[in-house]
DNA sequence: CTACACTGTC
């Protein structure tokens, strides 16, 4: 392609006057400068109309840095090519468009052929590279520049030196940054800002504090840049004091948007949330004259990680019916909340949302999608964006897992894993915990413990107490409760609470008294303040019909004032959430919903149903037991979605915790009786009830 | 002849 190929392109010249080519160039600084593109192709078009563009090397090399710094690469490499007298401005023109502008590969191919040329690299080419170096994460060739700036003599450029900080502070290497940030003769500003954030942004906050004060006691002012990156500290270990006073301090001296930058006030936003003072946040927020989409953002983010999913469905009906327009943070939160109460309407409305303004694509919101729907039941829709999302990350990989796994698909799981490891994705930790958990909620024995093996073995991932947790669960839940044991005395590292906690349930489920009392020892041992040893230890004592020990643990718990969390479940109906507790008689269909009870319990006595009362802690009377089992939140939930919804209507309930025995039960035989397909999501997985059955297999 | 590094919310 010619250059008057180009200029085909591109928009009409509107420069009536000529210009020389001094006045030209420095034009194209000034559009340099302010990454004014249309500007440059207008002038560009002008200059080619004038014919003088072919024989003027220094014109063409200013044009070619100006797309390059409006980081139009294709038309800055056109022009690059027709040049025969590349200078080194043209060559670091072009390293730097490409560095800067996501093309990292090319800023690097470029300099090699730029030493091939025989052009030496300056203190203007190494800032660039060295970014190129610091973004693909190539320790290796980052060293070697390293040494070749030292070689070059370009040490102690303040530029350079910023340069290789921020390279090393990318490759999580801290020590290497501080060993040159010592050796630095002259530093400014932004080599201390560049060490403060770096350490922030590699978890060494006492780091990052420590170098702050060492900046201030060499009379370095910090800027906004410093107090960013202060507040992100302060958010990561929860130091609200300090907190504060980066608040106070920025409003003494001007605040929103006057003498610090603007992101100021979001990231104090964002702070107060970290260290779990919404209300602070809130406050800030609500008391803003010009709240920006990062402002919302920040707040929205905050309910949601909180988990105050209602808070974040308000904010986001607000921010729409205002004039902010939610981006894919936004989406990516809120799809996060219908996740926590299983919105499965509101989600798939925000999917639509988000399709029509074309954040589909976005890798982020992808995982949040599939993570939406999948934990809101409908595994169909979280393989359907699965499927069409065009490039998959680890994140992406590891929700489908997941989502395989919580709905009891532990095939399918084991083999979207194992198709993950043909791919160039390397598996992490969290993973394998995914995939582990799928394989024991669906009793794939072999293969859960082929995979804990491989991983081990393979991919030189040292098993935590997660993992192990995970492989005991497996075990003990397809009955192998002594291999299971065997792996626990088998672990080089400390067994923490989840791990005695899988096999005390794994106990329970097959009756095994003697290492009940071994796991639930430990279990208390480790926290003395933890009800669900107790609990269960109880229940199993209870299945026994040991009725001392069964009294003996109960006085435990009433000694040590331990209290179980409440337990709740909820149904969405007509966008309206329908939340009950254990007993709840505040619904206004109270009367109606313990009708519906009675009604459906003599029916299933009928067909021969016996209540299982073990899960009942209370020293009551038998038929008292019986009673406080139908008073149960799920089934209250079931009973009010079956009254108010028409038949055949498939009902979705969400539980807090886990699902008990008998409502397993009960459940699966009201689903029977009434030809209803009952969705049950609990703490750890699905239950998907259909014609008497569970999905569930009796894994749970 | 020219110019460069650090920068918030998921």
């Amino acid at each position: 392609m010619s250059l008057l190929k180009v200029t085909a392109l591109l928009p009409k010249p509107c420069f009536t006057t000529t210009l020389n080519s001094l006045e030209c160039g420095s034009l194209l600084q000034s559009f340099s400068n302010s990454k004014s593109l249309s500007q440059a192709q207008q002038l560009h078009a002008h200059v080619t109309t004038g014919g003088n563009l072919r024989h003027n090397t220094y014109l063409a090399t200013k044009l070619a840095a100006c797309y390059a710094a409006c980081g139009h690469m294709p038309h800055a490499q056109l022009i690059f090519d027709q040049i025969v007298l590349k200078n080194s401005f043209l060559w670091n023109s072009m390293i730097r468009g490409y560095a800067c502008h996501h093309s990292p590969t090319k800023s690097l191919v470029l300099y090699r052929e730029m030493l091939r040329f025989g052009q030496k690299p300056d203190k203007f080419t190494y800032p660039f590279v060295l970014k190129a170096c610091g973004d693909l994460l190539l320790r290796g060739i980052g060293r070697k520049v390293h040494a070749l700036v030292v070689v070059g003599g370009l040490e102690e450029d303040v530029y350079v030196g910023n340069s290789i900080l921020s390279m090393y502070l990318k490759f999580g290497d801290v020590a290497a940054a501080q060993v040159v940030f010592d050796k630095m003769p002259l530093r400014d500003l932004t080599s201390w800002n560049t060490m403060v954030s770096g350490c922030v942004k590699n978890g060494e906050t006492q780091g990052a504090f420590e170098i702050f004060g060492e900046m201030r006691r060499v009379g370095v002012v910090g800027d906004g840049t410093t107090l960013l990156a202060l507040l992100s500290a302060c958010g990561d270990v929860m130091d609200l004091k300090v907190g504060k006073e980066i608040h106070g301090h920025v409003v003494r001296n001007g605040g929103n948007g006057k003498v610090y930058n603007g992101f100021l006030v979001n990231s104090i936003i964002d702070m107060y949330c970290n260290c779990e003072s919404i209300s602070c946040a809130r406050k800030l927020f609500e008391g803003l004259i010009v709240k920006d989409i990062v402002s919302w953002n920040s707040l929205i983010s905050g309910y949601e990680k909180r988990g105050d999913a209602f808070e974040v469905l308000e904010l986001f009906g607000r921010m729409v019916e205002g004039s902010e327009v939610p981006d894919e943070v936004t989406v990516i939160s809120v799809l996060g909340a219908c996740n926590q109460i299983s919105a499965l309407r509101l989600g798939t409305s925000v999917h639509s949302y988000g399709v029509k303004r074309g954040y589909g694509v976005n890798v982020a919101v992808g995982t949040a999608l599939i993570g939406m729907y999948a934990n809101c039941g409908s595994l169909i829709c979280a393989c359907c964006v699965f499927d069409e999302m065009p490039e998959k990350n680890l994140a992406v990989w590891t929700v489908m897992v997941t989502g395989f796994g919580i709905h009891g698909r532990g095939r399918e799981a084991v083999s979207i894993f194992y198709e993950m490891l043909g791919t160039n994705v390397t598996p992490d930790e969290g993973i394998f915990t995914a995939v582990l958990s799928a394989c024991s909620h669906s009793g794939l024995v072999d293969e859960g413990k082929e995979i804990f093996y491989k991983v081990t073995r393979d991919y030189n991932v040292d098993p935590g107490p997660t993992h192990y947790a995970c492989l005991v669960d497996l075990l003990g839940r397809a009955g192998y409760l002594d291999e299971a044991y065997a792996v626990i005395q088998s672990m080089k590292l400390e067994p923490n609470e989840d791990v005695w906690t899988a096999l005390l349930s794994a106990c329970r489920l097959h009756r095994n008294v003697k290492l009940a009392e071994i796991s639930a020892q430990k279990l208390f041992e480790l926290n003395p303040n933890g009800a669900s040893g107790y609990v269960c230890l109880s229940n199993i004592y209870a299945a026994e019909r040991r009725w001392k020990d069964v009294e003996n643990v109960r006085a435990l718990v009433k000694k040590s004032r331990l209290k179980k969390a409440p337990s709740y479940s909820f149904v969405e109906l007509n966008k309206m959430f329908h939340q009950f507790f254990f007993g709840d008689t505040s619904h206004q269909q109270s009367d109606d919903i313990y009708a519906k009870l009675k009604d459906l319990n003599e029916q299933l006595k009928k067909a021969g149903y016996k209540p299982d009362t073990t899960s009942v802690l209370f020293d009551v009377e038998e038929e008292i037991k019986e009673k406080m089992l139908w008073n149960h939140s799920e089934r209250l939930a079931l009973a009010f979605a079956l009254i108010t919804t028409a038949p055949g209507t498939t009902i979705r309930i969400t539980k807090n915790l886990r699902v008990c025995g008998d409502c397993h039960t009960v459940i699966k035989m009201i689903s029977k009786l009434t030809d209803r397909e009952i969705i049950m999501r609990d703490i750890s997985r699905f239950h998907h009830f259909r014609d008497g059955l569970c999905s569930c297999g009796g894994y749970w």
